[in-house]
DNA sequence: AAGAGCTCCAACCGCTATTGG
DNA sequence: GCCAATAGCGGTTGGAGCTCT
């Protein structure tokens, strides 16, 4: 391993990489192709490490690396992804097609990190975890179908970077989207990461009409994806989508009143915090919010929740 | 206009796992 | 089995660019 003097020593370039490093790096693999980082390094005159060489390949300059902004699909499935599996990027970039572990791992600090932040509680605590499951994901769900309304009544969308490939199909029956009840969705729309080992053998983390499909390639870290890290099968529906989508959607049975439906079915799936009698966020005193706090302004894609959240969560803890 | 503060993300660091001789 | 080299992962940092005052 090259310690910072042998980078000295061997006078190796730091920092941003410039456009003829790049051109050099991207030269070099499209007539050789991948190889030992290190030999690679030094053959294609880069006077970077390997260790270097590689993260600028795989971070930037592969083709199939995918820009912009992280769609309301992709956040969702990070949520989901990441209270399933915490902080392994790695694993969750597999889902998420042209996305790497390190925009993922930015996209977690930058964003969801900052929305624990303005509600005063840890990343990692309970109360956020059940914000995330109870009121974001569902939101997000909200908004990829009031998206998908508003354009086509079916949109498949293939998205091809390389390999893994995904592809999203939004289907959505006319939803009747209800401002004064954010829970009210007549649709039965959820997210469905369809992962393709290279036995087909599919495995749905959770049922849906937004179907994502993923297509390992061959490569070691393609190959494992159906399984997770201790050897067990993804479970052919998400138990945690399906709940936030049970929870917060609703049975689709004409009840959208969220003291009964809502309640009831958070009591079912043994969410004893929203029934406890300091309610589901005691720690959060929603009157003394700021009302110009950003996240609860207009509807960015950073806002998880709007104003109709945060009273019907005021709501529900005043009666308790 | 300017500078202070903030956000975002590319790149680095240190560690562990894997590979190959 | 041992050891060095390499690959991969997650945490952290530095700086460019943006926003606010």
């Amino acid at each position: 391993m090259l310690q910072n003097e042998d980078i000295d020593e061997l006078d190796l370039r730091r920092g941003p990489w410039t456009v003829d490093e790049d051109l050099a790096l991207i030269n070099y693999i499209a007539n050789h192709g991948e190889g030992r980082w290190n030999t690679l390094a030094r053959s294609a005159g880069l006077k970077r490490t390997g260790k270097s060489c590689r993260l600028r390949w795989l971070n930037y300059l592969r083709p199939d690396v995918r820009r912009g902004n992280i769609t309301l699909e992709e956040q969702l499935l990070i949520l989901e992804l990441h209270s399933r599996w915490g902080n392994r990027w790695s694993k969750i970039a597999q889902y998420l097609p042209g996305r790497t572990d390190n925009e993922i791992k930015n996209y977690w600090r930058t964003r969801v990190q900052k929305h624990a932040k303005q509600l005063k509680c840890d990343v990692n605590s309970k109360q956020f975890k059940d914000a995330m499951r109870y009121l974001w994901m569902p939101r997000l769900v909200e908004r990829i179908q009031a998206a998908a309304s508003t354009s086509t009544a079916t949109t498949t969308t293939t998205n091809n970077y390389g390999s893994p490939s995904v592809t999203t199909t939004v289907t959505t029956n006319n939803p009747t989207y209800n401002h004064n009840n954010n829970f009210e969705v007549h649709t039965n729309m959820m997210l469905t990461p369809t992962i393709m080992n290279n036995n087909n053998n599919n495995n749905n983390l959770c049922g849906s009409q937004v179907t994502q499909s993923y297509t390992p390639d061959n490569s070691s870290n393609g190959a494992a994806a159906s399984s997770d890290s201790f050897g067990t099968q993804v479970s052919p529906i998400s138990e945690l989508t399906q709940d936030y989508y049970n929870v917060a959607v609703g049975s689709n049975n004409g009840n959208n009143n969220p003291n009964s439906d809502y309640y009831q079915q958070a009591q079912q799936f043994g969410f004893d915090c929203i029934t406890s009698p300091s309610g589901l966020f005691p720690q959060m005193d929603f009157n003394s919010m700021e009302p110009n706090t950003p996240w609860i302004q207009g509807d960015t894609s950073d806002n998880f929740w709007n104003v109709e959240n945060m009273l019907l969560f005021q709501q529900l803890n005043d009666n308790m």
